[in-house]
DNA sequence: AATTGCATCCGAAACGTTTTGGAAAAACTG
DNA sequence: CAGTTTTTCCAAAACGTTTCGGATGCAATT
C-alpha cells in the first residue's frame, strides 16, 4: 500500500522519529542524514497521510463556510464571488475549504455544531449576519476561532469585516436627489439581515437631510432574487403615482426590477432611474448597465480568510474590525429625472 | 476538553469497546446496555472526534472538487449553480465536499495528487473535461474513485455524466434555419474544451445538411467570459456583410454579445438573433430575454455527486455514462431575419 | 451431566504520525 | 583531562477510535 514513515526508517535504518523529524526539518537531526531521508523518501514516492497527521496533531488545516441558502440552491453570484475569495486565499495558505449549504434555522446551527465538536475544521467564516445571529453567539460561547462577514445587534466583541452599508447607500441618495429624484422608492432586503439595517437607515436618515421623506407605501421587501425584484418593482410602478427612482438593496433585485420597468414600457435611466447594491460582475454588462454601490465582495472573501487563518494560528489581529467604504459606481440605469 | 468514549466507559462501568460498538449498534451489545451507553452519551455531550473516526476508518467522508479556473476567480454563475448541486447532495448523504480552485496546468495536477495521495477526500469530480484530459489520466492510472463532468477523447472507460452538446446546437440551428437565417456566426469557447468539439460539430454539421455552411470568418473563439462576448460580437457586427445570428456557445458570452450589438445599435431580436448555451438562471431576466440550450446544471452536479459517493461506497453504478439531452428554451433574442 | 449454542462483554492491537524525555557520542571548555 | 556543552539520535507514549479474537456465564440441547 502507500508508503509510510516507517518504511522509510527501516530502508535507511533509522528510526521513525528521526525521519519525522528530518522531513519536518528540525535541527536536531544532521544534514547529511536529512538530506538522506528526504532523498529516499521523495524516490519511495512517500506523501504524508494527511488523516494520520491531522489526528495527531488535533489540527484540521481546514476551514469550514456554511452558506445559507433560501431554497435549495443559490444562485447568488454575490456568493460564488465571495467563494472565490475565500478558496483562492485558503489555498495559497494551505489550508483546505469545506463547503455546505444550510438554510437558516435549527438544521443550520446543529451543522455548525458538527463542524466545530466533531474537529471538522480549526475555524470558521460565518456570512450574511443577522441581527440575532445564533451562529455567532454559539461561536462566541463556546470560543471556537470564526470570523464573521458583516455586523450584529449589540455589544460583542469578535472579528468581522464589513462594508459601510449606510454610507453606501447615502451615496445613492445623494445622486439621485441631485438627478432630481423626489419620488423615491426602495425594495428592501429581508429585516432580520443586518445589512439590511444599515442600508435602510443610510438611505432614509439621508433622504431626510435633504428634507425627502421615505413614503412608506414606496418601501418594500424583497428577498434578494431576481423575481422579488420584479414583483416588487412591478407593483410599485403600477401605483397611481409612481415613484420615479427604485433603490434595490442587492443588484440581482435590482436586475428584476429593470426587467419590470422594461416590460411595463418605462424606459430605465430615463422613465424610472433603478440602482442596486454589491456591483457583481453581470452589473457592468447589463442593459441598462447598473448603477450600483461597488463592493468588493473577492476582497473581502480573501480578507476574512486571511484573518481567519491568522486566528487558528494564534497570531494577532492587526485590526480585529474591519469596516471598508464602499463607492458608487454611476452607469446607465440611474438619470436625470423627465419633467 | 472534549469528552471521548473513555470517558463514558469510566462512567458507566464498561469497557471502550462496548461502548463503542454500542454507538454503532452492534447487535452484540444488550438492548439496555446500549440504551444506557446513549442515554450517558448524549447527557455528557459526546460528539464523536472525526479526526480519529476518519484516521482508523481510513476514510474521510468527503468528496473533492477542485474548480479550473483561468485568472484568479470564477465569476460564472454556471460554476456556482453546479457547486450547489453537488454540495446540497453531498450534504445530505453525509459527506462533506472540499472545494478548491486552480488553473489548468502544472500546479492543477499537483493539487489533484494532493487530494489522492494525501487521503485527502474518498472521492473527486472533475469538472469541465478537456480534450486530453490529464487529471482524468492520473486518476484513472491510480484507481482513485472519481466521476467526470463531461467527456474526452478516446476511449478509456469511466465513469460520466453529460449533455448532449451536438444535440442541443443541432436545435439551435434549426431554430435559427427555421426563423429564416442564413449568415449564422459563433463565437465558440476554447478549443482544448471537449465540449467545444461537441457544440461545434453539432452547429456545423446540421447547417451543412441544410445547405448553409459556416463562413470560417463566422466563426470565433471567446473564453467564456461575458468581456469575451462582447469583444467578438463587435469584431462581428462591424464586418461590412455581418451576420443575421449569432451562437454563443455559453450565456455568459450570450450577454456581451447582446450588450455589444446594442451598443451598436442592433436591436437584439429583429436586427439580429443570438443565442446562449447552458440557461443560466439570469438568461430568463435578461432584456431581452434569452435563447438558450437548457443545461440543469443543478441536477448535472446532483447526480455526478451521487454517482461519485456509490462508487466510493463500492456499490454498483445501474448507469455508468449518462448523456442527457437538452431542450431549446426559445426567448426574445431570437427572431425572425428582417427582409 | 456433559455439550453445544447464544448473548454479552472485554483486552489489546492497530491506524501513521508527532512529541517527550532522555541517551550516547562528539566537541568544546578551563 | 575532567567537566560541560552540543550534536545527533532513539524508544516509547500519545492522539481517539474501531476491530479482532477470544472469554464468560447462562440457557437450551443431547
Amino acid at each position: 500500500m502507500a508508503v509510510t514513515i516507517k518504511d522509510i526508517a527501516k530502508r535507511v535504518g533509522l528510526s521513525v522519529t528521526t525521519v519525522s523529524r528530518a522531513l519536518n526539518d528540525f535541527d536536531d537531526v544532521s544534514a547529511e542524514t536529512k538530506e538522506l531521508i528526504r532523498r529516499t523518501a521523495a524516490e519511495m514516492g512517500y506523501v504524508p497521510n494527511s488523516l494520520a497527521q491531522r489526528f495527531q496533531k488535533r489540527k484540521t488545516d481546514t476551514i469550514g463556510l456554511i452558506l445559507p441558502t433560501f431554497g435549495p440552491r443559490f444562485s447568488d453570484p454575490y456568493f460564488s464571488e465571495l467563494l472565490a475569495g475565500i478558496g483562492n486565499k485558503a489555498a495559497n495558505q494551505g489550508y483546505d475549504l469545506l463547503v455546505s449549504t444550510r438554510a437558516p434555522g435549527d438544521e443550520e446551527l446543529s451543522a455548525y455544531r458538527q463542524m466545530v465538536q466533531g474537529h471538522r475544521v480549526d475555524g470558521l467564516v460565518v456570512v450574511r449576519t443577522r441581527r440575532q445571529d445564533e451562529r455567532i453567539d454559539y461561536l462566541h460561547s463556546v470560543k471556537f476561532p470564526f470570523v464573521a462577514f458583516g455586523r450584529i445587534e449589540g455589544e460583542l466583541d469578535f472579528p468581522f469585516v464589513d462594508e459601510d452599508g449606510a454610507s453606501g447607500m447615502r451615496l445613492v441618495a445623494d445622486h439621485l436627489v441631485s438627478l432630481g429624484h423626489q419620488r423615491i422608492a426602495c425594495i428592501a432586503s429581508p429585516p432580520e439581515l443586518m445589512f439590511t439595517h444599515y442600508r435602510l437607515d443610510g438611505l432614509s436618515s439621508r433622504l431626510q437631510e435633504r428634507n425627502l421623506s421615505l413614503d412608506p407605501d414606496l418601501v418594500r421587501r424583497g428577498d434578494l432574487t431576481q423575481r422579488s425584484g420584479y414583483e416588487q418593482a412591478t407593483e410599485l410602478l403600477k401605483l397611481p403615482n409612481p415613484p420615479t427612482a427604485i433603490v434595490a438593496f442587492n443588484d440581482l433585485m435590482a436586475f428584476g426590477a429593470m426587467s419590470a420597468a422594461q416590460d411595463l414600457g418605462f424606459i430605465v435611466g430615463s422613465d424610472v432611474s433603478i440602482t442596486g447594491f454589491d456591483n457583481i460582475p453581470m452589473a457592468a454588462h447589463s442593459h441598462p448597465s447598473l448603477t450600483t454601490v461597488d463592493q468588493p465582495i473577492y476582497q473581502v472573501g480573501s480578507m476574512v480568510c486571511e484573518m481567519l487563518i491568522k486566528c487558528v494560528k494564534g497570531e494577532a489581529l492587526e485590526q480585529k474590525q474591519v469596516l471598508l467604504q464602499p463607492e458608487l459606481n454611476i452607469r446607465e440605469s440611474s438619470g436625470k429625472i423627465k419633467i
